[in-house]
DNA sequence: CATGAATGAGAGTTCATTCAT
DNA sequence: GATGAATGAACTCTCATTCAT
């Protein structure tokens, strides 16, 4: 009741990639196993050599990406050699550049995390992980507050946005569309800069 | 065996508001027509009675959260009776008190209406909707600039940072939190109004 | 997406029995929620209207037959209004007429309660229910040896005998068999009368 | 990466022994080519280079246990050297040995040969051989009665009670039980001599 | 209008079986 | 011989939807 064999080894990373496609097009509820299977091409059975359940594909995928750019992040934070307007820039450029490059897998991990959020084995992780790239863009604002590079602001707040801010491209962003990745960088990076140097007087004074 | 059905009719505006409860809870497609029943004291099959599919459900979600902030925002912008700068403050906090005082419609809008997206019949009419929200975002900020209040900046990346930033309010935001509405609609609004004031001098020089 | 309605109701009661019919043909693990449905004109989604599990199919089918079975042998053996002698022909008798009028369920019961053995939760009620009902034969064995009226026998194994012979017909005995229920039953409790007032000497003398 | 297989050859009647016992705890149908596969140290799909299929497996399962007990009951009943009385003990206790030291195959030769029934191809031979066993047991009997050994009974049901009472040892035997399986064996072998050998009047005067 | 039973189309998952390595 | 990946059929269970009452 068998039949074919198939073409070479699928990578696993390969399915998590497929898997992050199709979330990021239905969601990961819309999402069905077998359309993830075709994109490698392998039949929904045989995806199950590869991950135990539909749930843990969705574990791979998000705490791919959130490796993935927590690494990068990280090491642009750690790397002290410069002003926190600088590191800031950086990781905006990392940001936006890993929502661009692995765009599936960075939509998922904004948008399907969720899923998980029910499932109280696996969410301890997701949100550890989730908190902890959140604290290094909070690190980034702090030291620059310290050293009176950036005024002070409210950093909950302010970082928020910002993450809003970087999230979002991975909505609207098309790769066809007028701006680079960097330049949406660059721009959304000035945004927040000035926010973070202009004279408080200017802001505040209402009309 | 049995009873006389209990409660009175059932307005179509909560059937909307359970439904928008349940979808953000479980998304569109996690969501069962039983457990919005439910959440208004009725049967899946009831429910048909009010609404002819699923799919229409989603539809007035999302056309009931638009419309509602739409009619806000543009009121605030069509009213020339202030600056540019007084404006997207006011936006701003129509668009968080939105967010949290209409969270589940609101965390519709933003994160459901992808479930639309392919269904021809209804996309066109939910992208336009949401489109023209985010063009009286645009006028504001154009406006500014016209007037001099602003520096110029990329007005499509600038507005999509701020949409993105008013938006993650919505994932993030919880009532117990340190921060009213108004408190995180002030911070926000600060945060770009800097930005959009701050001689470019200042933000330009990197390191 | 869906369509007919369809015939009068469907009673609880016919489809246990139409559950216990497909279990004893196929075995609990081999039968199919299709066939159960099908043998009382539903569909394999319908039964779940009705029993939210294939496994609560089961529980309720053990439970319907040793409720019945336990209730009539109970009175039996509570009517003490005669020897034990013909409490034990009496019971044999509902024993035998339980595995033939309701043969299916019978069936089930000795031979689909191990499926349940693995689920802690309903083992337990199984596992007692069962014993109870043996309890009531080692019952009518213990008085008849307190009474003087049988020899004293290793009461354990004695009834375990007794169950297995009884338990068997199940497995051997068929409608258009040679001897009626009755005719069986006589014979068994026959059987097991004679060793239970045979002189010991007799049967302990090997050859 | 791999390395050398660990075992040595692995021997047919090993894996016959493990099927019935993955058989005997989950049942034909519940148990899985993997499981029984690991139970030997192998992978499902090894499994293949020793027996065609699952049910070549069970096959072989029955036969096994079937011709062993067949074999050792068949030199019992054919050694002539001794009244059917004793004969009758040295196949009981041969019977529950068998059920003891071959626990799982045993139990499989009782319990799973139904999932042969629908099997036209081997049905034939499983029920031949089974008949074939039940003859050997009914020969002592008729023995026993023409030699005016024991009183004439329904020799169609006293067999079947027999059996059914040795089978059902295979359902409640604990090794770690009060009684050891020869003497189980001598009681049940005590109570169908005893009722072989009552005088009828005493049997048969009900209340 | 409300309901509950029914439906049928999947969805996720399991598994016996095959086969290239 | 052994293995693991692959397959496809089947299975349990879910759910949007329909409709008689």
């Amino acid at each position: 009741m068998a039949r074919k064999p198939a073409a070479q080894t699928v990578h696993p990373a390969a399915i998590i990639e497929a898997a992050a496609t199709v979330f990021r097009r239905k969601g990961y509820h819309g999402a069905t196993m077998a359309e993830i299977a075709a994109a490698v091409n392998l039949t929904a059975g045989s995806l199950y050599h590869h991950f135990p359940s539909k749930q843990d594909l969705l574990v791979a995928v998000l705490a791919t990406g959130l490796e993935r750019i927590t690494r990068e992040v990280r090491a642009a934070v750690e790397a002290e050699d410069t002003s926190a307007a600088e590191t800031l820039r950086r990781i905006a450029a990392i940001h936006i550049r890993s929502q661009i490059d692995n765009a599936n897998i960075a939509a998922a991990v904004i948008f399907e995390g969720r899923a998980l959020l029910d499932v109280p084995d696996v969410r301890e992780q997701f949100v550890a992980q989730r908190d902890a790239l959140e604290a290094l863009y909070r690190q980034v604002i702090e030291r620059g507050i310290a050293a009176g590079e950036f005024r002070p602001v409210d950093v909950g707040v302010f970082v928020k946005a910002l993450f809003g801010a970087l999230n979002w491209v991975s909505v609207w962003y098309r790769p066809d569309g007028r701006l680079s990745g960097e330049e949406i960088a660059r721009e959304i990076a000035d945004t927040f800069l000035a926010a973070l140097r202009c004279p408080l007087e200017q802001t505040s004074l209402g009309e």
